[in-house]
DNA sequence: CTAGGGTTAG
């Protein structure tokens, strides 16, 4: 910039004829209002050519107030600065003011050319505004740009990304001279509306016509074949830029990859925050939620603003670790107007605060989203059934059939869980018919799920063995599982043992079942065959499987493991126990091994009783919050029998209200008793 | 103004 520094010299006047190069490699803001202002000082600044350049630069900053000085400033403006305002505000997102601009260039009288419509139709895209978008439409035939390659690739985009996807084809067809960018176009909207084959095919039509597909088509065909093996190959000679990478890192993380995705992503060199969003959505989405809060942390960490998708990513995590206060801080990173909130962020809210058992909360939000969809109903109803407020969830859905949203297959899953829940036989079965005969809704393998939850638990054990033989599809471990869960708690050993066989081959990596049989086997003193399962875990180099809980204190996630003692506060937490164990046994607490034919966490003796997991993790949220917090632990398996009994007691002797939130559902302990009921 | 398409979510 040394050149500017005398602009009283004639050779200031020369070099502003070379301005491209200037005024397009700007570092920073200052110094491009420096050369405004001289620019000012010499009176050029009614230059429109000049003023242009100007314009087109201010975008690089992304502050729409300085660019609408800019362009205010100019008497006369002509076409190419209205273009350039245009192009400039869709280039940073601001896709309705890009719209308003259009509508006051329309309005002085200005005809759109050839180079405004792709961005208009852009904005309208990425808006979903379909009617602007037709409008625009007759404006380009009757303007006489419909054999424009430019600007009808941008209406295919349009129609596809509406969901249009036919008018999309025969727009596409039209194009006379189509190149890579309209068969990008039309092949990407074919995979969003999830036609694979017609992507493929359109691909091949794409080789014939002598055309070099760019990495990013290759990408998106790859993953549209889920040939894995072939895009490894393909990735090598791959040309790289945000984009293509960022398909890449999501290809890779659907694919369950998170390795390669993360290696890809540390890999590159620009990372927008698409890039961050894509792979904390991956973390979340692949049960790793720490992992996503790392990431989501670390992206804050480099002074990125989350977007609408990192927050959902986020927010998910948060869900499954039950961090209540981790999901209200990530939310508040984000001005959230209530009336404006988007159902796809408004379900992760409602989710995030169902499954950390904040149901009020969760409510407020429902109630704020304007435009719910059936995800958001369904959520609500969800969340209300696996927090035991099943009259609430029976009256959301009845206010669903009110407002003429039709149930879904996932509603009627909600709906049934609240009936398990709550024991509720004959409403079940009510759904369960409403479902299959007045909506002709095919009932799927988790509808029969809980149909066996909820008679097993009943203990109307052999309807349900009866219901499982009746599916027309092969039951799963899950199904199995429901029914065991009934012989566990109606202690049916026998039908115990049936099903666990099943189990162990339905699942023969799952610890948990060997456990749980050969502890069968004992108790009925067949020692050979409790013998035999023991060795064949052996043979099979199964693993034990340990029980794991987390808490919440002040936005730090705990986590301890069976008779863990890492923690730091570990000698606090063993103390608190034991002080505890004197108060239970003084009010009657014997502690039970009957639970324990039945327990997954392959612990025997008594001694361990004292130090499952959930009891640490109770234990450490007893010393260290104050007496009238909430105490909310999350398990990852089912929690033990035991420790349910004790924590029953333990709320009653500290007068505290414990939550525990296991692989099942909520037991929200108070005052000596817990929300299920003891029925789980 | 020498463009246009294309990446992430419940």
């Amino acid at each position: 910039m040394g050149i500017f520094t005398n602009p009283s010299s004639p050779s200031f006047t020369r070099a502003l004829h070379i301005k491209d190069r200037f005024l397009q490699s700007f570092d920073s803001l200052k110094q491009l209002k420096h050369v405004h202002s001289q620019l000012i000082r010499i009176g050029l600044d009614q230059e429109n050519y000049l003023l242009n350049l100007l314009l087109r630069s201010s975008f690089d900053f992304k502050d729409t107030h300085y660019t609408r000085l800019v362009f205010h400033q100019t008497h006369e403006p002509n076409v190419f600065l209205w273009n350039t305002m245009v192009r400039g505000l869709v280039s940073i997102d601001c896709f309705k003011d890009a719209i308003a601009s259009y509508a006051s260039m329309r309005r002085e009288g200005f005809s759109p050319t050839g180079f405004t419509f792709p961005f208009v139709l852009k904005a309208c895209a990425r808006l979903l505004d379909f009617r602007l978008g037709l409008k625009l439409h007759s404006q380009v035939v009757k303007l006489g740009f419909s054999c424009d390659v430019f600007v009808n690739t941008s209406l295919v985009s349009l129609y596809a990304k509406c969901g249009y996807i036919e008018d999309a084809l025969k727009v596409f067809d039209d194009i006379p001279n189509k190149n890579v960018v309209s068969c990008t176009a039309i092949i990407t909207g074919l995979i969003g509306v999830g036609k694979c084959r017609e992507a493929i095919d359109m691909f091949r039509k794409l080789l014939e016509m002598d055309l070099v597909p760019d990495s990013f088509t290759l990408v998106r065909v790859l993953s549209a074949c889920a040939v894995i093996g072939d895009l490894k190959n393909a990735e090598t000679g791959m040309s790289r830029n945000v984009f293509v990478t960022t398909s890449l890192v999501d290809f890779h993380a659907k694919c369950g990859n998170m390795e390669r995705a993360r290696l890809l992503f540390d890999e590159m060199g620009e990372k927008d925050i698409v890039s961050w969003s894509t792979m904390i959505q991956g973390y979340a989405s692949n049960g790793l939620p720490k992992q996503a809060l790392e990431l989501f942390h670390n992206m804050l960490d480099h002074g990125l603003k989350p977007d609408c998708y990192a927050m959902v990513g986020a927010l998910s995590a948060c869900a499954r670790l039950g961090a209540l206060e981790l999901g209200e801080w990530a939310s508040s990173l984000m001005n959230i107007d209530e009336f404006s909130i988007n159902p796809v962020l408004g379900t992760a809210l409602i989710d995030m605060y169902a499954k950390c058992g904040s149901m009020t909360k969760a409510y407020d939000v429902f109630k704020g989203i304007r435009a719910k969809d059936r995800v958001v109903w369904n959520a609500e109803i969800s969340g209300l059934a696996m927090n035991g407020h099943i009259p609430a969830a029976f009256a959301v859905f009845g206010q669903m059939q009110k407002y003429g949203i039709p149930p879904d297959g996932n509603t009627f899953v909600g709906l049934l869980c609240g009936c398990t829940h709550a024991g509720l036989v004959n409403e079940g079965r009510q759904y369960f018919n409403i479902m299959v005969r007045i909506l002709s809704l095919a009932p799927t393998i988790e509808h029969y799920g809980c149909m066996v939850d909820l008679l097993s638990r009943a203990g109307l054990l052999d309807e349900a063995h009866q219901l499982i033989k009746s599916m027309p599809m092969e039951a799963n471990a899950v199904v199995w599982g429901s029914l065991l869960g009934g012989c566990r708690l109606h202690r049916d050993t026998q039908l115990a043992e049936h099903v666990l066989k099943k189990l162990v081959e339905l699942e023969p990596w799952n610890a948990g079942n060997y456990v749980q049989l050969s502890n069968i086997y004992s108790a009925s003193h067949k020692w050979d065959d409790a013998e035999n399962v023991r060795s064949l875990m052996g043979e099979r180099g199964m693993t034990k499987l340990r029980g794991c809980s987390w808490i919440e204190v002040c936005g730090i996630v705990h986590e301890f493991l069976v008779g863990d003692t890492s923690h730091p506060l570990s000698e606090g937490i063993y103390s608190k126990l034991s002080e505890l164990d004197k108060d239970l046994r003084a009010a009657g607490y014997v502690p039970t091994t009957e639970y324990v034919l039945f327990d997954i966490e392959d612990e025997e003796k008594e001694h361990f009783l004292g130090c499952h997991s959930e009891k640490l993790a109770v234990a450490f949220g007893l010393i260290s919050t104050g007496p009238a917090e909430v105490i909310r632990v999350v398990k990852n398996l089912r929690v033990c029998g035991d420790c349910h009994e004790a924590i029953k007691l333990i709320s009653k002797i500290t007068g505290r209200e414990i939550i525990v939130r296991d692989t099942n559902r909520f037991h929200c302990f108070s005052g000596g008793t817990c929300s299920c009921k003891d029925y789980w």
